[in-house]
DNA sequence: GTCTATAACTGGATAGAC
DNA sequence: GTCTATCCAGTTATAGAC
């Protein structure tokens, strides 16, 4: 029972994770949440802050994926500028779904997102940074043709102002019972509200 | 000497919370920075839980203070339909004036009252939303004369999107030396970029 | 691989002497 | 008002039996 030892153990700790924040989640809570034993987290991840990673990995990195892969499409369907519009939804579509996702399970929130980002150790930081970066250096060139009267240097700060907002959406994520934040349950309601309030400010003149 | 031991532990808590945050900051931790004895909190305060609020008011205050007099001067300044320019600039200036500050005292960083926002205990929740209260109830009246075309549902998500800017500007404020996050050093210039960025989305029309 | 038992800490809180 | 001493709950980690 080996590798079902571990897949609970991670299981357990995404639940715990995602509900309590990292900080607030020992080994033993989580031990204790998977019906395993106290050592066990010792013995196949080699401590606590490896497991962290191990879960902190199995969510972002099938998200950056996705945005790559959106990316990909936008520059097929669009040629060569391709509108800011498709360059935001496509990035930021696969965090509303994964937050949609995580509200919809028996999960309670999804907020552990949100503070690897805004409260990160030194080692997680370099870890997010490590993730994001394939992704800005994407976007960033498309985002560059789509909008070439903005300064570049502008345009990195906005884009990071994008980020804030993306970040802040997981970190206040609410329960599935309670109303969202962008209004609707609907995805594409959420993201259209987004991309709307977004892309004005993106695309606005240097003051 | 009560008063002066008083006076240390909240000097004390404002460091240490600064630069490590609240939860990764004990009480014993405190007392020692502050160079008093361990149960001195819990005579002074009744506890951890309460000087912690008291550390929040005391920076949370006068910030709110200060927005609605930036409010009342805008509205004076300008008549009756307030530029949201104008109306953002009042809501976001003690902000970044207030990042600014603790970027150049000694404090390295200012993300405690990030976390505040983005990871509230359900204690501090309750205490950040009675704080943020009434400066909603001012400026979404301003807001709604100022843009008539959005529908005062769509007006309140995209608030709350400013707000979720704000917030992490706190989360991942940067210390001193390093470079801002909005590019400048000079709040005039950070205030007019977000102006620059957040003025249009909020008034685009609904998607 | 899994468990018990325990070492070695750190946390908040407080009783009681001063 | 301030201190010491102490309690007790909770944490990571590991040694060693099974």
């Amino acid at each position: 029972m080996t590798d079902d030892t571990r897949a609970r153990i991670i299981a357990a700790a995404e639940r715990l994770f995602a509900t309590g924040g990292e900080e607030a989640t020992s080994t033993r809570a989580i031990t204790r949440e998977a019906g395993v034993n106290v050592a066990a987290v010792h013995y196949h991840f080699g401590g606590r802050g490896e497991l962290l990673k191990t879960v902190l990995d199995r969510q972002i990195g099938p998200l950056n994926e996705q945005r790559l892969r959106l990316l990909d499409q936008a520059v097929e369907r669009h040629g060569d500028p391709v509108p800011v519009e498709a360059l935001l939804a496509a990035f930021l579509r696969p965090d509303l779904e994964l937050i949609d996702r995580l509200r919809a399970s028996e999960v309670q929130v999804a907020r552990f997102l949100g503070r690897a980002y805004t409260q990160p150790s030194p080692a997680v930081a370099r870890f997010m940074d490590s993730q994001f970066e394939p992704i800005a250096g994407r976007l960033f060139p498309l985002l560059e043709r789509a909008l070439p009267h903005v300064e570049p240097a502008e345009l990195r700060i906005r884009l990071n102002l994008v980020v804030a907002v993306v970040t802040t959406l997981f970190a206040t994520a609410t329960p599935a019972g309670e109303p969202h934040q962008l209004g609707s349950d609907d995805v594409e309601t959420q993201l259209a509200r987004l991309v709307t309030f977004l892309a004005p400010g993106l695309a606005a003149p240097s003051p």
